[in-house]
DNA sequence: GAAATGAATAATGTATTCAAAGTATCTTAA
DNA sequence: TTAAGATACTTTGAATACATTATTCATTTC
């Protein structure tokens, strides 16, 4: 097939799709477009291939365009009338934006945790951070992926007394954005855990106002640890054009 | 079922395309559906039948498919995974939970105002809410229409302010639920005016943190007019269980 | 008579085809 | 040599075709 130079774009790794499922491939063409942008490996700015994308998964075009429309909502793409998908022109104010409109609807939902939390939810909530505390203290054998899921779950609990809505949001501000918080940076859980220990006690004390003020400042330190990241692995590049004369 | 039905679904409202050109025919089928069902014309939990809005539009289904996802995103529409799309089944609670998210948000935007409007910008949004303020009190020849873009003019400027995420978000959240409020209620207009008064007084003076709370405030009362509106035209029409026998 | 089974029917999801618009290449003139 | 214009090629967006799955409805069985 590729003889010498057939270099269409080797830039799209090939997958299978996980399951031949009919009605899932296109949320599937989703994750991996998005995973794609969110790792660096095509850069902002950079136009998105339908054709390339269909043959890298082994599907037709249909589930493709589907995916980027989906995409192009999450703000992740930008779809151009007739001249097509490309990844979207995101700066580091804008991931920090982001980040801060996370925070205040996350603050929301602090707020109502604060004043509606069930004992169950608040022991739940406990638990969980104690396990955050001592990973962090006594550098337990917990390794990144389990402190990003203790990280998810402290927040999955306090989301689960938000109204249905506030929640369905809060699911798509958090995943068009990276959210592997275990590489944002060295220091980042440590401050993480301070963070869900304001928030803890603010919700415990039924301090609705402080909850929601603990809860955005954290997302903010969250925001900037993201568009830290995203920088270091390229997402940003502008520096195309430094090294372009 | 119709005694005699043999039209296949007369529900929905033929109508050609504005414009032909390529590359925007999903848009317009969202904007179609979309008020298909915020006006009631399709009810909570209703099939949306692929092939009758094709027919209804002149459309293939290609256009249509894209439409579904994108009102899927939005949360309008409910998509199963090989049992097709209704439309989604939101109860008032739903509707006050997203208005108060649009608050929380415009709140953002409102605190932000507070603190870096410019002079121009202010006395646009006095001049805005001069018009408003006069159209209410002496029954100026301003028709509700001419309400609505003056009600839209007056949050467009405060959100000029907001960096671009927060801008997109709103728009976003705009869209996605009625915003006919001259449709509202009769003292909405008279409420309306209160508000903004409230709103423009704290940004003038600064008052980011008062800024937020009023437009929060506002928005909240929108959510519950806004549901009032909805289950006045049967959006959440379960009264037809009632009907039938 | 109600529940269950199976075939017929319809609708969905994906693939494929087709026409229009964009992009690139080549030619020609200034 | 550069700029402009024409032509070939690519890619997109929409339409159509096809295969799979869901739904309906008649028939059978308990």
């Amino acid at each position: 097939m590729e003889p010498q130079g057939d270099e269409r774009e080797p830039r799209y790794p090939q997958r299978a799709p996980a399951s031949r499922r009919r009605g899932v491939l296109g949320e599937e063409v989703v994750d991996y477009v998005r995973e794609l942008i969110l790792t660096g490996t095509i850069r902002s700015g950079e136009k998105i291939d339908q054709q390339a994308v269909s043959e890298a998964l082994g599907v037709s075009r249909s589930p493709i365009r589907e995916a980027l429309v989906v995409l192009g909502r999450e703000g992740l793409v930008e779809l151009t009338p007739r001249r097509g998908a490309a990844v979207a022109h995101l700066s580091p104010e804008d991931i920090i934006d982001h980040y801060a409109l996370f925070g205040v609807v996350s603050g929301r939902a602090a707020a109502l945790a604060a004043e509606t939390i069930t004992e169950e939810g608040l022991s739940e909530l406990r638990k969980v951070h104690a396990r955050f505390l001592d990973a962090g203290s006594d550098g337990a054998a917990l390794g990144p992926e389990d402190l990003q899921q203790l990280n998810h779950d402290f927040h999955r609990i306090i989301n689960l007394t938000a109204p249905g809505r506030t929640r369905w949001l809060l699911r798509h501000l958090e995943h068009s954005v990276p959210s592997s918080y275990y590489e944002f940076a060295d220091g980042w859980n440590h401050a993480a855990v301070e963070h869900h220990a304001a928030i803890l006690e603010a919700i415990a004390s039924g301090d609705a106002d402080g909850a929601r003020r603990a809860m955005e400042a954290h997302l903010q330190a969250s925001g900037e640890a993201a568009a830290a990241q995203l920088a270091a692995i390229g997402f940003f590049g502008d520096n195309i054009r430094a090294t372009m004369p």
